[in-house]
DNA sequence: TTGTAGGCGTTATCAA
DNA sequence: TTGATAACGCCTACAA
């Protein structure tokens, strides 16, 4: 029952347990990988041995001997964000059911962790990385595929196309809020969000402009309050510049550029004393699990998540599996979540 | 500039560059781990032949060699919640401090996830391994330190002390919560939360109850709503239940064994027209990020996540390092974050 | 300062 | 069905 292995130096090699099952070393191994030629009684015999000293299989030794790993690697942007961890949800759904093991690294908004990971990960011969980069266009990304390692970009997109990518339409985000608004009878509506150099704000800024365009409502009347972040702080900021304006000049509705900055805005109206969605309407973006949990459901554009995850997951292992592979963008469409916190009951 | 080895077959070996550059395969490997020792012009041109043929030093074949790694694991219970992603955060902190790395694995509440990622860690021989299991229990935690891997179990505790352990003394969060209450004036309290089964809710229950008791208020003015779990909706549910009181019955305050619960409280409770915190005083348990954001921020009890994660990590450490260590049970305290959902205005 | 040789634990090939 | 042996790529003595 107790091992033999505790306290001893080194751990049990397949040469150590083929002495105690009094066997050669090539017939371990056949237990271990085709344990059908091998005769029940050695087998059990070996099995055995096996259990009495703790044998583990030493996976270096046999990657080495392989010359291929089973393993993908997800180098994630922010481990504490949802969006993520719902990502990194689906892509492990994904390499469970292709047999592989994925290991999450997280580069927590940082190049310099980013290139660590992934040199670490080329160096562990990892099948393939999945990478939601700090900037898509940073050279050390080109050098992974130089190296002949599989990469898929996840959630943002290159110019070029040299890697495949999946992505979210952020310009149709932006344009089902808006038009969800403008059905909803708004004429004066406060796009909440920044900073721009954020590609996120800009598309969603974008797609917002166009559709408040072609609804044939005048471009000063989509209103932008510009933020310096998508925190709590700032759409509550952003609340605050709001009531600030006079009741004819104050738009009925607001666009955030996310759910936080929606949570916020929300807090500051509530504070305020206006009615959700009466005095001000809200629609958020990413559909965060507190979405529907705010003091108001709040109406918020949802990105497919987990599919996202799944699908890179998924043409990773095509790239890995074909060597004549064709690069392919990706792109989802979200799709808007009503609730209370923009329906005029009525 | 171009890689020889995109196309080629096998990436290039340290053989290879040696090679290329026309030294033995002695000293390519000197360049790379005593650089020092070798002339600098055949230190240069055996770094050229490397970026030519875009060498990568093998990691298996690596740590074969020298019989150790310098990585630890993080098995996580689920990767979507935010207080786990937070311990995960304060243990890649210790372990990038003492230059190690960190690959999280998520066990996403399954046992059977979780024992094949054990048996996955031991075979890649990582150094230890950080665990938050399913159950403390689990007998396969213990054949992991019998094969002699250090292990170390976060944010819950054993009975036996065969392993070290960091957790959190929920005894003491509810007693703090009702503390905080009864200073508040409040003698009609609401305990929300369930199932009993998961020790969290009960030790804070129980704390909660001794403080009730240390207060000199009679035990049914406590009042147990129970749930079937820590959920938006069932928090939704309790203040329906809540609602449903005659005004003499109702409690004037609600403790809740976790925020995502006390939000949905406090979400029925607008909803019903109810003040909080004049009609309804609310207190929360977890600190989560949106605690601060919701409609009225929620006082809260807030547990030392990194510090959690960073001590786990610390200790994991240690035990790797010392091998007469003496296992120890850290718990640390939480402490109250008072915020306007239950401060009495005035 | 550089080269040579042996072995880490595994798997696969081939012969018995 | 089983056993012996040769790699896999790297590191470290030790020899030159």
């Amino acid at each position: 029952m107790v091992t033999a292995s505790s306290g001893s130096g080194r751990s049990p090699s397949v040469k150590d347990v083929a002495a105690a099952a009094g066997v050669s070393l090539g017939t371990v191994s056949n237990v271990l990988n085709r344990p059908a030629v091998v005769s029940a009684a050695t087998r059990e015999r070996v099995e055995r041995a096996m259990a009495d000293l703790g044998f583990v299989r030493n996976e270096f030794a046999r990657q080495l001997r392989m010359g291929t790993s089973r393993t993908l690697a997800y180098v994630m942007l922010d481990a504490t964000n949802p969006f993520f961890t719902d990502v990194a949800q689906g892509i492990e759904l994904a390499a469970e059911g292709a047999d592989m093991s994925v290991v999450i690294c997280n580069s927590n908004n940082r190049a310099v962790r980013e290139q660590a990971h992934l040199a670490q990960l080329m160096e562990q011969r990892v099948l393939g990385i999945l990478l939601t980069p700090t900037d898509p266009q940073a050279p050390w990304i080109d050098s992974v595929a130089e190296r002949g390692v599989p990469l898929v970009i996840v959630d943002r997109t290159r110019d070029d196309d040299r890697f495949c990518s999946v992505a979210v339409d952020d310009v149709l985000g932006g344009r089902l809020a808006i038009e969800h608004l403008v059905d909803q009878g708004h004429t004066r509506v406060a796009f909440i969000g920044g900073p721009k150099s954020l590609g996120q704000v800009r598309d969603r800024y974008a797609g917002a402009q166009r559709a408040w365009s072609e609804a044939g409502l005048p471009p000063e009347d989509l209103v932008e309050l510009p933020t310096a972040a998508l925190t709590v702080a700032e759409g509550r900021g952003a609340g605050e510049r709001l009531a600030g304006l006079s009741a004819a000049r104050r738009p009925t509705a607001a666009f955030c550029a996310n759910d936080i900055t929606a949570l916020g805005l929300l807090q500051a109206a509530i504070g305020t004393g206006w009615r959700v969605p009466g005095d001000l309407a809200i629609v958020g973006y990413d559909d965060i699990e507190f979405a529907s949990a705010a003091a108001v459901p709040l109406t918020s554009v949802r990105q497919p998540r987990e599919e996202l995850g799944r699908t890179a997951a998924q043409l990773l292992l095509a790239e890995t599996a074909d060597e004549q592979h064709l690069h392919q963008q990706v792109v989802f469409k979200p799709e808007l979540v009503a609730r209370a916190s923009s329906l005029s009951t009525g």
